[in-house]
RNA sequence: GCGGGCGUAGCUCAGUAGGUUAGAGCGCCAGGUUGUGGCCCUGGAGGUCGCCGGUUCGAUCCCGGUCGCUCGCCCCA
């Protein structure tokens, strides 16, 4: 066993996985461009208050999860856990203010030191999508419709449910608070040990637990939806309708909530029943107060994060491999010449690979094993001639074709 | 951070009631086939049995610790 061991929760992705990751990310940054999404690559660290304020310092991601460190210039930084915080800075920094709305769309590692499981890891991929500026539920329509629409084109969407709820106004929203509050407080004593710490940091987050006393406890307790005001309920009421008028499925879930106080109104998740434990696979919400709290003038936004691994475990759309030829030359003047005839090919846009050196037996045992479709074989003989022997790989036919026919004889191997 | 399972060849795994040369399949290399892969046959290379310590005449096997992987909890993508 190797003593050189990855750092735990990373990995190295190639093979199968690498090409279903990028397809993730190529299928969710085409569609987003479509929908009119600008990509944006804000920085991989920040200043760290800037994910410390910004995910709340009783967040479980702020509380243990972050990869903070002091740099050489005594400057405390934090890998990214998220997208929102950075994109949100970005926002404040470069003077955006003035350009609303702005629709944004961004991919890659992000990092949370947590302990891994399947579909979760240390340094894991993201996509990700937000929309700045808009107040009305015009927003979370696009956005939710967007993610599905990715889900859709993925071959995921049909193992996945999307959950809905709105958490109202930050009047409804405290007010909800508050009774749920007074709620527990009398049964503070029957709750379980977790949710007896949620009470104190993060009262919301008890509805979703999965301990059979809190269950209990939770048939009484007040419910969301009661303490929404009209204005609320008619915000909520129009996301519904819009995503009935697209045809995008969901399920409303009073138990949906997000801690962070700077959430409002919509909340959602695509939920998958196909990757164990770790079911959320996209999810977001609308974070009205987000930008104000960083510092800067205040400003609606919503947004919400896929995580790649997951949705390419979950992907059935991967696309075929384009076809590979496989360039095979014996002897020095013919491999020479291979460069050139490699370049020929490779701008009429063919896939072309030198396998460089070894026997003809070991070259075309490799061309076999990148799955190559066929191969040219350049030796002597055929150079002498001006020619080529092109063999299909798959039949194991073969015959001689003029070099300046080659290019033409390749169309089946695209 | 908490709990369960598992670490034997590059990969997937067998194995030893603790005993001297640790196995298989696949993969890799070579030959059968001096310029032909995938199939077949033959041969070969490759292992500090995760690491450290303990028990023992003797540990890959038993015990403790540790590291790693994995599944679940918390939480999340």
């Amino acid at each position: 066993m190797a003593s050189l061991q990855p750092v735990r929760g990373t990995h190295d992705i190639h093979g199968e996985t690498m090409r279903r990751h990028r397809h993730v990310e190529e299928t969710a940054r085409n569609l987003a461009a479509r929908y009119g999404y600008g990509e944006i690559a804000p920085p991989i660290f920040e200043f760290t208050p800037v994910f410390a304020r910004t995910l709340g310092e009783g967040s479980d991601i702020v509380r243990k999860e972050m990869y903070t460190f002091t740099d050489r210039g005594g400057e405390e930084v934090t890998l990214r856990p998220e997208f929102t915080a950075g994109i949100a800075r970005a926002f404040i920094s470069e003077g955006w203010r003035q350009n609303l709305p702005l629709k944004f769309f961004a991919a890659g590692p992000v990092f949370r030191y947590e302990r891994p499981q399947r579909g979760r890891l240390r340094q894991f991929h993201q996509i990700d999508a937000e929309i700045l500026g808009v107040a009305g539920p015009e927003a979370d329509i696009e956005i939710i419709a967007l993610g599905a629409e990715i889900l859709e084109r993925l071959g995921a969407l049909d193992r996945c449910r999307l959950l809905l709820n709105t958490l109202g106004d930050p009047a409804s929203r405290q007010a909800y608070r508050h009774a749920l509050l007074d709620y527990f407080s009398r049964y503070e004593a029957k709750l379980s040990p977790d949710s007896r710490d949620r009470l104190v940091r993060n009262p919301l987050r008890i509805l979703d637990s999965k301990d059979p006393g809190d269950r209990a406890l939770l048939a009484e307790a007040p419910l969301l939806h009661k303490y929404l005001n009209p204005a609320s309920l008619d915000f909520f009421a129009a996301v519904c309708r819009g995503l009935d008028r697209l045809g995008v499925a969901y399920q409303v879930n009073q138990r949906l909530v997000r801690g962070l106080d700077y959430y409002t109104h919509t909340a959602f998740e695509f939920v998958t029943e196909a990757l164990g434990s770790q079911g959320a696979v996209i999810a977001g919400g609308r974070y009205d107060g987000l930008i104000e709290t960083l510092g800067g003038p205040s400003t609606p936004g919503i947004g919400w994060a896929g995580g790649i691994e997951r949705l390419g475990m979950l992907t059935s759309t991967l696309p075929a491999t384009p076809g590979l030829i496989a360039l095979v030359a014996l002897g020095q003047a013919a491999e020479e010449r291979a460069w050139l005839l490699a370049r020929e090919l490779r701008a009429l846009g063919h896939v072309v690979d030198l396998g460089f050196g070894g026997g003809l037996g070991r070259q075309m045992k490799r061309a076999d094993r990148i799955g190559a479709r066929a191969a040219i074989l350049l030796g002597d003989d055929e150079l002498s001639r001006g020619e080529a022997t092109l063999r299909d790989l798959g039949s194991g036919e073969q015959r001689r074709v003029a070099l300046p026919a080659l290019a033409g004889s390749l169309g089946a191997y695209r």
